[in-house]
This record gives C-alpha cells, structure tokens and sequence, in this order.
DNA sequence: GTAGCTCATACTCACCCTGAGCACAACCTC
DNA sequence: GAGGTTGTGCTCAGGGTGAGTATGAGCTAC
C-alpha cells in the first residue's frame, strides 16, 4: 500500500470518492467605458453551447499559476510578452457544492483578474472561443458561473475604494480622468471630478505624477491633462469610499 | 469509459494526478479578553507532534457543511445544541501548491470561524486533541498553517472594520464595553472607551437596546452597564475604522 | 461602613474630510 | 472663430473623529 492509499484510508475509510480541481477566471477589463469580463462558449456537454467562464484542471502547479496560465491560453497572450505582467491576479473564493457539475465533484477555485484594455482574442488560435461581454450582458451563465461572476463583480467593486486597484486598469501612464473613468465604469456611477480629482492626489503613494503632459486634450474638448503612474501604496489611507447605497447596509 | 473518465480525459489527457480536499478552520475566540484560537496536536506523519489548525476530508456535503462539520467534531460540541448556531462561519482562502502536503497534492479550503467563549473541548471525546491557544502563543504549526493563520487573522481584523463581525464574538446579550472589548483583543490595542460608545449607538443596525440593565457593574467597580443585542446590519455604514497603521500602507 | 479606585455614559471642542457648487482657461470639433 | 467640453483649483458648509473632561454609580479592600 503507498503512503498515499494509507493517508487516505486512515482519513476517509472506503468513503474516498474522486475530485477534480479546476481554476476559473472572472477577468475584467474596460473597453469603450464599460466594464467587460471574458466568457468562452462551451462546446462539450452538459451545458454545450453555453457561456461560461475561462477554466481548466489545474496541473503540476500552484493555484495562482493555474489562473495565470488558463487566462493567457484564453486570451491568446503569450506570457512574456509584457502585457500579462501588467495583469493584476487575485484569488476569489472556492466553490464546490455537489452537484454543480452533473459529472462528479468538481471543486473550482475561482480567481479574479483585472487588466488594461486587452485585445479580442486571436480567432486562430486556442482562444478562438473566447470574447469580452460587457458584465450587464452577460446572461445566463453554464453550472455556477453566474454566482461567481457576481461575487467577483462584488469583490472589484470594494477593492476599488480601498486599494489602489483602478491602477491596474489602465495603462502605465495615465490621466486622473482616466482613473475616475475606471471607478464610474466599475461602481455605474459617475463621480465629481473636483473632488476626485483632490482626493486622488491627496491619498500618500495612489499616483505620482510623471512630470509629463498628454499630447492632446480629451475627444470634446478641454485642456491637455497632467499625466501620472501607479504609486508604491497597496492600500488606499484614508479610503475612497464609495457613496452609501441603502441595499449595502442590509 | 464512464463519464467520468471521459470527462478527466478530455482535458487532461494522461496527465491527471489524484488529488484530495480538506477543510482547515481557524476557529477564534476570546477568552479572558484575550484572542485564542483552536488548534490540535498530529498523532500521525508528517508533522507528528506538532501543532496545526483542525481540518479533515471533503465528504458528500458543501465545503461550508464540512468546516461546520469539522468544527464540530474537533470541539466536542454537537449540533443542535444551540452553541454552534451562534458561530459565525465563512471561507478564508484555499491553499494548494504542490508540495504544502508531502504525501500528494492536498488542496484545502481554508475557514474562518468566530466563537463566543466556547468550553474546552471534552477530554473523553474524539475531540480530545484539540485546545485552545493564544494567538501570540501558536509557535510553529505543520504544513503551511501558520501562513493561513496569519490570513485569517488578517481578514479578521479587517473584517471588524465595516461589518458587525465582533457580535459574534459575544454572548446574545452583551454591553457595549464586551463589544469594545473584542475589538481590543482583536486589533491588539485599548480603544477610547467614549468615542467608541458614541460610534458604536451612531451606526445603524449595529446594535439594538434591550432595555434591560445588567445585574451588576464591572469587576473592579463601575455603574451597570445597558444591555444591547445585535441589530440586523450586515455592514457598518460609516466603517469603523481602526488607526491607520504606518505598515498598513505599503 | 467607608475610602478609593473603576467604569459607563455624556458632553465639548478643534480638526479633517467630504459633497457640492463655482471659476477659469485650455482645448476640441465644426 | 464659435460654442461646448474638460482638467484643475478654490470655497464653504456639514458631519465624523480624536482627545479631553465630567459625573455619579458601583466595585473591592479594609
């Protein structure tokens, strides 16, 4: 008997029923001023034809490298590059209900990824199934997808007022409009721009500035904005708190 | 070839490697105002003897249902009886690099759990492994415990921030020095006893008065306390927001 | 019983942050 | 060039917070 048979029985005598261990992705981006998330469309059963979001078995590696590597298979990207590593990569929560794959038990740790505005998927490639929805529109959704993407929508949404995670929206260098753009896509809420505006610049180590100035001014009009990058913080102090909405509290 | 098979192979072709899934808890409480947590001792390899969180197999049931379960066994306390209905339970993070468990490739979904002052567990019971300790005093503990240890008593603290997490720490009935009590253990420093009282009664649906007193004063003198129960608020809307900490930040 | 310390609760005050509105000049499209 | 748009800065009122003080009820020790 292998130490791997003993340590089983010992735990769960006759009772050790098989488990699958799979990654999905919830990964968002911003195109166009909305906030999108990728979806594939199923081929095999059950739920053929579906969307559902990016996934696979994770393999002889961590759970981190697992989303990483099913995100650039989706997407086309080819890690190395430079544009994954601007990806921001985060855990989400585990769900393994029975049942909620009609096969047999599959425990699916989802993860949460945030990226500046990425390419269509090459249709070539592996990633041929793959597209950007925008989050209102994404439906109906194959086995718990739909749960999942909700609570990503959630996460995102609390992670922007107290980490620096709008940043990872956008390119290297950007413009405060720029950010606010990204909190009133993810938050569907617009935000005073003054007091945006004050608030950004007066949270230690959100942005600093680059010293440049953006070529050209915005689409309609207005003065060439100051350009800025990314700061050192990993929290925001104090927070930017989002306006209290009465279905928070409850 | 059942579809099962099909199902690993398809993805997976020849490379599918066993896998098992555990829940570990780290279950919290306070006892003489300070934060303990529960943990066992390893009678069998790897670690034997040593310390680590209390967890075991997935069985036939939800992730959820097995930390309950776990917790249960591992406390001695049975459900039903009323003690585990007060415990607030909720998912951490899940673990799952190769090589965190040497025997084979061990994905656990790690819990969080919040107690009021729960007995010891009984000695005679299959609990009998398991203790209380300070959370200063857990040493070195087996696997990567200690790591997601540190986890849960992140998100802890963090979590007494913007929900009213700290009521389940107390009995149903409680005063507000209890409630600033717990927040004192947890974020390991002494709050301002009257802006406490006064955010405290502001947030709404944090608490709610019983209009009973209690039946006597603090242990070292003081007039009777009010008697609160918690409100129905699942967030604090203002957050209660701890001292920015210089570390915080970075 | 009483002294002396402890505590729940309440109040005050200065300060900071926020939301809202206004100003203005630079900039775009037509 | 006209007219609308926008980045940036300012002001002002209101609310929440940190720190201090006050008061009287309540405990333990003697």
């Amino acid at each position: 008997m292998t130490e791997e048979q003993e340590f089983l029985e010992s735990y769960n005598p006759g009772e050790y029923a098989p488990v699958a261990v799979t990654v999905d992705v919830v990964a968002l981006t911003i195109r166009e001023g909305r906030l999108h998330v990728l979806l594939v469309e199923r081929g095999g059963h059950p739920f053929a034809g579906w969307r559902a979001l990016p996934g696979g078995f994770v393999q002889d590696e961590s759970l981190d490298a697992a989303a990483l590597r099913e995100l650039a298979e989706e997407t086309g990207l080819r890690p190395g590059e430079g544009v994954l590593d601007r990806v921001h990569v985060e855990q989400l929560r585990t769900y393994g209900n029975p049942g909620r794959d009609p096969r047999m038990r599959v425990i699916s740790v989802a993860y949460l990824a945030f990226a500046p505005s990425l390419p269509d998927p090459r249709a070539g490639s592996d990633a041929a199934g793959a597209f950007w929805v925008p989050v209102e529109a994404a439906g109906e959704l194959a086995f718990d997808h739909a749960a999942i993407l909700a609570d990503g929508l959630d996460r995102a949404r609390s992670k922007l007022e107290y980490t620096p995670l709008a940043t990872a929206f956008v390119e290297s260098e950007f413009t405060i409009a720029d950010l606010r753009a990204v909190y009133a896509a993810v938050w569907g809420e617009e935000l005073h721009a003054g007091n945006f505006h004050r608030k950004v610049l007066s949270v230690p180590g959100f942005v600093e500035s680059t010293g440049e100035i953006a070529v050209r001014g915005g689409e309609r009009g207005g003065p060439k904005p100051k350009l800025y990058r990314a700061g050192d913080a990993r929290l925001l102090h104090p927070a930017l708190l989002r306006p209290a909405r009465e279905d928070d509290v409850r």
